[in-house]
DNA sequence: GTTCTTACA
DNA sequence: TGTAAGTA
């Protein structure tokens, strides 16, 4: 079933459709690839091509953001899923979705990350 | 008409 | 981030 993962790979939406799904501007798009979170492929004359994955991606940062996380968290939170993937490989049968939510949750806790708007905490810890 | 890059607010 | 300018 390797199929769909190459599908979900292919760079086939230009900017604006990819705007439409997301509800970003392309402005963020852009910026979003400049900061490696995204890589979409180039097509005829320059243009982005965008995949599944990519839009996938987008809707996460899309969530972290407005859950007051700025760029360099949301960087960190992929850095950390990507250095947890390797270590996964050996280890924990923990899924990439599990991953990503405990290290969000810490970055969140933590609350280091902030320099802006600092995190607040949701609900009272009793 | 759409997207791209660059650059300034 | 938004937006304007000049292109491809």
């Amino acid at each position: 079933m390797r199929e769909k993962e190459l599908r979900r790979s292919m760079s086939v939406f230009p900017i604006g459709t990819v705007m439409k799904l997301t509800d970003l501007t392309a402005r963020q798009i852009r910026y979003y690839e400049e900061q490696e979170l995204i890589h979409p492929e180039r097509s005829d004359g320059n243009r982005r091509m965008y995949s599944l994955n990519d839009i996938d991606t987008l809707l996460e940062i899309k969530d972290y953001l407005s859950d007051g996380l700025n760029m360099a968290g949301i960087k960190r939170v992929y850095e950390m899923k990507v250095a947890k993937e390797k270590e996964a490989k050996n280890k924990p049968p923990l899924t990439d979705e599990d991953v990503r939510r405990i290290f969000y949750d810490e970055l969140l806790a933590q609350g280091g990350l902030n320099q802006q708007q600092p995190y607040q905490q949701k609900g009272p810890r009793m």
